[in-house]
DNA sequence: AACATCATACGATTTATTTCGTAGCAAAAT
DNA sequence: ATTTTGCTACGAAATAAATCGTATGATGTT
């Protein structure tokens, strides 16, 4: 059995919509651009556009067994999550992902609780 | 006074060759170029034009005295880390920094040194 | 039945990014 | 002094990404 492995390079448009998809599990154009209008204002055929150019490449998969094509996300959102970050760690990080943790860690304004669930992420890794 | 705050969007391409300044401080075209092309194969004056496009944009600054001009990075690493990092942390983990935090601490390997420093600044934060 | 509505397909355009070729000039080498 | 080398300038081509317009067909409405 082989895992999907290859590199995934969504654009920035290819992530907006990916969001949506992990979201909702599975949605149609309409739905997909119906969210994505809240903050953009490009048109429902570019939507469209795009899930078709993603299908093409693999990025979604679809139902088309009806009028109305219903999509789903076909990368995992953590492996993509990280897939990006490593790329992230390397062009700004000098490839050091504690680096890139502090850095995250000192802009951001975490929580208490927060705080609680990465100090017991750090405390599990130390047992090693 | 002030403080230059519009937000920092360089190109993939840029970013590399703002790495090679921060890292050197200032260089020449060539300088920069003998960099890139361990691992890239683009040619001279394709360098030699992205640094004068960054120059227009104001991404570097040169010094063009002599006749070999001498470029200098115009932004902070820095605050480039974490506008991109903002930037990621919108688009890929729903505006949660910490769970891009969790992610990157999960898949990558923290020697004890680094978890340490973690550690470190994330006791400094509990103290608030 | 005629018409409006909503969906996909897809070519074409626009915009952004990267790449290169060639011209022109100055400095160094012969 | 002539040639070669090394540099900048800059238009233009190549590539990638996002956007849209229009055609076409199905379903739903009057």
């Amino acid at each position: 059995m082989m895992l999907n492995n290859k590199p995934i390079k969504p654009t920035e448009s290819e992530i907006e919509i990916l969001q949506v998809l992990w979201e909702k599990d599975a949605a149609t154009v309409r739905e997909v651009h119906e969210v994505l209008s809240v903050y953009k204002d490009s048109g429902y055929t570019t939507t469209l556009k795009l899930l078709q150019i993603m299908h093409e490449k693999g990025l979604v998969t679809r139902d088309d067994s009806s009028k109305t094509h219903i999509y789903k996300a076909n990368v995992d959102k953590e492996k993509t999550q990280q897939q990006m970050l490593g790329k992230m760690v390397d062009a700004l990080f000098g490839g050091s992902a504690s680096q890139l943790v502090m850095q995250a860690l000192g802009s951001s304004q975490p929580s208490e609780q927060e705080l609680e669930e990465i100090q017991a992420m750090l405390n599990n890794l130390k047992q090693k």
